[in-house]
DNA sequence: GCTAACTATGGTAGCGCTGTCATTTTGCAT
DNA sequence: ATGCAAAATGACAGCGCTACCATAGTTAGC
């Protein structure tokens, strides 16, 4: 006897077989009721749903995917969960692959470009759909996977640099630019900026950039900066702050890098009573909810992270082929005027 | 010729085959290299490794796993992305995830759980490793397929029923009923309280059940309520407090259905000149880093939601087999005292 | 020198599906 | 009846891997 090789004891799983015998059709066309594929007589039909239902039939898209070489996964990498703005991108992605029933497996790198190395080559084995991740900063090896993957690659948050196949964002360069612009235009002259890690969000280095060239552009220097070794966060902001003061009382506004850090910055004027806009102005990115609330609402730019996902997502269902020449799309942002600057 | 049946332009994909042919040993032999595998000879292995590098082999999962009947997927199933929550304890369940190789695949029910049992089903086609899923909110068909999965199966965040496998979190009902205990030693008499949507967050409303108990059974009533039609916000927090206290300007302490509700109270309170504590006194529920920062840090039960993710994902990878009875792991929380209550 | 016990490698048969093509059955105009 | 297209169904091979078993080469023990 060579039958049951493999794990004698293996599950008995209820497989097509067993369905298509009970409904006394070949598997085949269950397979096809399954599928709603091809034609097939009502009565079939509800013979097999019958025998599904009494099997408590699972498929196994194992097979399915390996049979059809298409696999109905869709990579997503992100930097990090613990900021709510890439969760509300994963949202954006998610809600047009929904719909769709393709299903996104999550990899998270940490800002570590070669754990996204590692990650891309793991998601790559899948088979997915398509391949959507958060920024440019990959590795040659990257880059080279998904150029030769063959899927559909997106590139999120950013167009400040050549895509793969489509980058999906806005430049954060010229966001940085316009606040400077912005803050300058309405009178503000002594900027101090409060930032986080730079090693791990290149955009915020890029925004920095943006804004120290315009500034200078205009003869203007930026006074002091306090940069927190480590993830933005509220606590962090407001700590920054508080040692920037210190240093340089006479500043008239804040730039930080984004508004968790900012939202702090409130906090620690809040504390202090220190009079917001009139004495210091403060003025953030991102545009999160939690800043909009804020007895006077968070200056600050808005980046429009769950449509960057949206449009992200259906651009790279519209076609499995990759575009001939790299696409980039610019969803733009708002400067939200606020009350702090 | 009936070869290359199929997809007769099918992209010249790279298989085992190939990669054994140019480094001149049998398929086996590689797939063993690549999954250090069996004892192999070491001039072999760097026959083999050339000759992967030189093909750019990615191997394919998919035929993989069905061959070896062992997926290395993980379906994990929270309500939504629009809350820092639950990203929070994807993050937990992640780290533990990252270092097996383990890859999580996302659905998000959007609190219903006719969308939950849609995602099971589909996720369970993947014959995932193990199942992590939010809740005990399920529909019957979805706690049968989870029963006769055979997969492990976590349930996150609440322990206040009866697991199918493992339930891994806190007590909310003891939450709420802590609440008021805590409230009620500080001073506190004239209870309000303002919530957001309870039909899709239960758990919200048993903290709600709790405190009201027990309020109940050292004499308290609470004395007006104000519900949002719609997810937590801040905003929303910060306009139901204010119509809460137009109503009834009198109340002592408002309990909200959590954090980011909260935090719009205490911004209410900021923008009315309120003095928080003496005047009016806020108790949140999460413990979110955002409040912890506030002027006045708020005053919170702080829920575990990253070891909750953690713990969950290390006893599922404990061992395949599903416990002889429904175990249940108490997280716990921590009451902060904080500064608003 | 000869068996025993490794170590290193290969042959082969599926895993559970789906694409292709063939075949049978039906509907309907003639 | 008759013919013919369309509708239903099925047979079968194979997707790309890995488990199982077999085999060849190598060392050690006595």
């Amino acid at each position: 006897m060579r039958t049951g090789r493999r794990q004698p004891e293996r599950k008995q799983k209820i497989t097509l077989a067993e369905v298509a015998k009970l409904a006394g059709v070949s598997e085949i066309t269950v397979s096809r009721v399954l599928r709603n594929k091809g034609a097939i007589a009502e009565a079939t039909r509800q013979k097999v749903m019958m025998a599904v239902a009494e099997t408590g039939y699972v498929p196994n898209r194992l097979a399915g995917s390996l049979a059809s070489a298409d696999s109905n996964l869709c990579g997503v990498i992100i930097p990090s969960l613990s900021n709510i703005v890439f969760p509300e991108v994963l949202r954006g992605i998610h809600d047009v692959l929904d719909p769709t029933g393709i299903q996104p497996v999550v990899g998270v790198t940490h800002y570590d470009p070669h754990a996204e190395e590692k990650l891309v080559r793991s998601l790559l084995a899948w088979k997915p759909q398509a391949m959507l991740i958060v920024g440019f900063d990959h590795t040659d090896a990257t880059r080279l996977m998904l150029k030769n993957s063959e899927v559909r690659v997106a590139e999120l948050m950013d167009i400040d640099a050549e895509a793969i196949d489509v980058a999906v964002g806005m430049s954060h360069h010229k966001a940085g630019a316009d606040t400077a612009r912005h803050l300058i235009a309405r009178g503000y002259r002594r900027f101090g900026y409060v930032g986080h890690d730079w090693n791990s969000d290149r955009r915020a280095l890029s925004r920095h950039d943006g804004l120290r060239m315009t500034l200078a552009e205009n003869g203007i220097d930026i006074v002091d900066e306090e940069l927190f070794d480590g993830p933005s966060s509220t606590m962090a902001g407001r700590q920054s702050l508080a040692r920037l003061l210190s240093r340089m009382p006479d500043i008239d506004v804040v730039v930080f890098s984004n508004d968790d850090m900012a939202i702090g910055g409130v906090y620690h004027c809040l504390a202090e009573g220190i009079v917001l806009k009139e004495q210091l102005a403060i003025f953030g990115f991102n545009g999160l909810e939690i800043g909009e609330a804020l007895p006077q609402p968070l200056s600050t730019i808005r980046s429009r992270r769950f449509e960057i996902g949206r449009i992200a997502a259906e651009k790279i269902l519209e076609s499995p082929e990759r575009s001939a020449t790299p696409l980039s799309i610019d969803t733009g942002y708002e400067i939200v005027s606020g009350g702090t600057a």
